[in-house]
DNA sequence: CTTGCTACCTGCGGGC
DNA sequence: TGCCCGCAGGTAGCAA
């Protein structure tokens, strides 16, 4: 599940069914999935085991479980395949389940991390010192997400005004702004009118702030409906689709008509992956940029 | 320091 | 039927 508001889902459906809970059993099924535990799989589950789990907090894509009173917590990544279940404990195991952790409590569900590819992972690290926000000392570098009440719009304009870069490549920078993928960073490159390949130099601050608005309200929209599910892989902690992909007005729209001016969508092979725009109300900017 | 490219995985659908 | 290719919502790590 990866951009932000399904890691959201994810992160209020563990709120919901694992905060509060005592971890009795962890069970590392494959080591890819702790290859961020430098100490590996047998040191995750011994370390782990007996802890309480607060609330689940996130920033942009990763989210974090903190061990009640003792400066540590269990952060995640989804990748691009990863999935958190709340699941039975007598359900039969996922394919591609990659750790399972059992509670000491009697609700008689297990938290399962299940990931087809392996580019997501759970690992154990303490928080970082100056944190006031119980941020992991491993993620340091990742920016405040456009839903973070703290979030500094003018500091976010004035850094990417800075930038030599394109518009699409900023808004995928999880230094500069995080939770922003390559589904949420088309749909709002169209709705602001911009092409993906603007120099960021050349966005004036009424541009950049509209852009700004637009990520917010697409991840708000989004969020409402519990994100975008184009198949199982991304579903919430009980294994249940959102529905935002029947509202998604650019990616994965090649040759649909636009829904503003009925042009049809094109797609662009961009950074081994693709981009979709609107060829006629998202023009190239001038020249060779 | 910054920016951009590639590797890391598994599975699916389309063309041959 | 099967093989090969391109493609998939992400990020770390490295080169320039």
């Amino acid at each position: 599940m990866p951009e932000l508001p399904e890691v959201e889902v994810v992160r209020r459906g563990l709120e919901r069914w694992v905060a509060g809970r005592t971890v009795t059993e962890v069970e590392v099924l494959h080591p890819r999935a702790v290859r961020r535990h430098p100490a590996g799989g047998a040191d995750f589950a011994a370390r782990l085991k007996g802890q309480r789990f607060e609330v689940a907090r996130r920033r942009g894509k990763y989210l974090w479980l903190p061990l009640a009173d003792t400066g540590t917590s269990v952060l995640g990544h989804l990748g691009m395949s990863g999935q958190l279940l709340v699941q039975p404990e007598d359900a039969p195991d996922e394919k591609h389940l990659r750790i399972r952790m059992r509670f000491e409590d009697s609700a008689g569900t297990e938290l399962r991390f299940v990931d087809q590819r392996t580019f997501g992972g759970l690992s154990l690290h303490d928080t970082a010192p100056d944190s006031t926000d119980g941020l992991p000392d491993v993620i340091g570098h990742i920016a405040r997400d456009p839903l973070d009440p703290a979030f500094d719009d003018d500091a976010f304009q004035s850094a990417l005004r800075l930038r030599r870069t394109t518009v699409k490549r900023a808004l995928l920078d999880q230094s500069l702004i995080s939770g922003v993928g390559n589904i949420y960073a088309d749909e709002a490159l169209w709705r602001s009118r911009l092409h993906y390949d603007r120099p960021t130099g050349t966005l004036t601050r009424p541009r950049s702030a509209e852009l700004l608005g637009h990520v917010r309200d697409v991840m708000n929209a989004a969020l409402a409906v519990g994100g975008t599910s184009f198949d199982s892989l991304y579903v919430n902690v009980n294994g249940e689709s959102g529905y935002f992909d029947r509202s998604l007005d650019a990616y994965g729209r090649e040759d649909e008509p636009c829904r503003r001016c009925g042009t049809p969508m094109r797609r662009r092979a961009w950074m081994n992956r693709s981009s979709y725009f609107c060829p006629r109300c998202q023009r190239p900017p001038r020249a060779t940029a």
